[in-house]
DNA sequence: TATTTCAATAATGTATACATAATGAATACA
DNA sequence: TGTATTCATTATGTATACATTATTGAAATA
């Protein structure tokens, strides 16, 4: 049992095991949209019972990766350029009322200080480092940061459980298209839009002007649209995107 | 097997079965926020064995209604007022999107004629009929009728499934507050806004409004939160809400 | 050659057995 | 009397066996 631990050290459960390894599978294409999933198969594939393959595709149905077939079992969901679109406004829709929340509900002093400190070390990394690839694994790092971090702030576990579903898709999520991103040549223009929205929303949050606040969210998240268009215009950086497989 | 039926008549499966009755009971109230879930004790109240029970439970947190325990097992969660607040607000966010993107994607002539006519049948139920119980069921259904015609307007399965998900919690739900309304004095008027505004979004989809669309449906879902600060200002009517057992 | 039928095969849904981990009660001890 | 510890009980996680339903491929027929 010495692989099967989680990243803690600690011993994962066989469902957990399956529920990570089949949305790897997923995502890395192996895969494909339609594919109907052999519960067999993947039993052999990853040395685990039909037990927990089971309720990690029942969680799978959920998450949006994989649907029931009418006459029993499961099939690799696929999505179409526009679903991609929907769910990244859908995103920038749900962060938007995130922020304005955080902006309405009044917090405490030292509130802001643990975002803030992610911007600066932003501006720090932007500022410092080059086009490399370490460069970017570090953005998106801290981009991860941000973002949960003003989830957090909306001090609302509805809208956070909401937000963790659309993000579940990965490109849908914030960093969905960071490093295909990373290969244009307007890399740099638009980081560095996102990080003025980014700061722009913590000012707004702090001045408590929510409807400001939510607006600069929305507007935020259709960078990644505009990445997305980018892409699908030259396929050839779609394996940059986690799970760019499943979008026909 | 006579009983393990669906609506229409065809054998439901086990887990099937399972999920409904789950849901039921927790709904009802008979299992209470906090309460763990044993499964041999609903393997014995269904009638059923552990696998679709497991199955329904796994699906029912996807859902939110019960959460994972860290030690093992499930137990029935709990929503503070403001949790059922957001849910709602959320909601009428989700479907302002809806019903911006009905505005936005050009849609075809007739498109928006069943829409029309469940409005005019909600128009000659609210004329005819009296304050009966039969009339607000009847009322539920059209209501029911219309925002799930609204969602399908917007052609977008992305958005449809997110709507699905957040009014799986039947007090966040387009019908949540409606019986409970019923009892209440202003109830003829609120009915009347709430229609009024139904019509206003048709009106705003086939002028292309999409702000206004969004707007209105936004706004339309402040109709259940004033309902359900009504509820929670005398708790003796929130039996008539479905879920109303899980408010904390 | 295309189509339908039928049988063999495989897959899923369900039940259940087993091992391990968690809970609670009773007892020993301070 | 209060607390800690041990042991019995119970619950969950996992594997697997079984029955039923779907699917595939071959053979037969039009």
């Amino acid at each position: 049992m010495a692989e099967n631990t989680d990243r803690a050290g600690r011993s994962a459960s066989q469902t957990v095991k399956a529920l990570l390894e089949l949305r790897e599978l997923i995502l890395g294409g192996e895969l494909r949209p339609g594919d109907r999933i052999s519960e067999l198969a993947i039993v052999e594939r990853l040395g685990v019972s039909r037990t927990p393959v089971r309720t990690a595709l029942v969680r799978l149905a959920e998450e949006g990766f994989i649907e029931e077939i009418p006459s029993g079992g499961f099939a690799v969901k696929g999505f179409s350029e526009r679903d991609v679109f929907d769910a990244i406004d859908l995103r920038g829709l749900l962060e938007g009322m995130a922020a304005r929340l955080a902006a309405e509900r009044s917090l405490s002093a030292g509130d802001l200080a643990p975002i803030r400190d992610v911007l600066a070390a932003t501006d720090a990394l932007i500022a410092e480092a080059g086009d490399n690839e370490e460069f970017f694994s570090g953005y998106v790092a801290l981009n991860g940061r941000f973002h949960e971090m003003l989830w957090a702030l909306s001090d609302s576990p509805v809208v956070v459980r909401q937000i963790e579903r659309v993000s579940a898709l990965p490109f849908a999520s914030h960093n969905g298209f960071v490093m295909a991103q990373s290969a244009a040549g307007e890399a740099r223009t638009i980081l560095a839009v996102a990080q003025d929205q980014h700061r722009c929303v913590v000012d707004a949050i702090e001045a408590r002007e929510g409807a400001r606040a939510e607006a600069l969210m929305r507007e935020h998240a259709r960078l990644a649209s505009r990445n997305l268009r980018t892409v699908l215009r030259n396929r050839t950086r779609m394996d940059l995107v986690k799970g760019g497989s499943l979008i026909r």
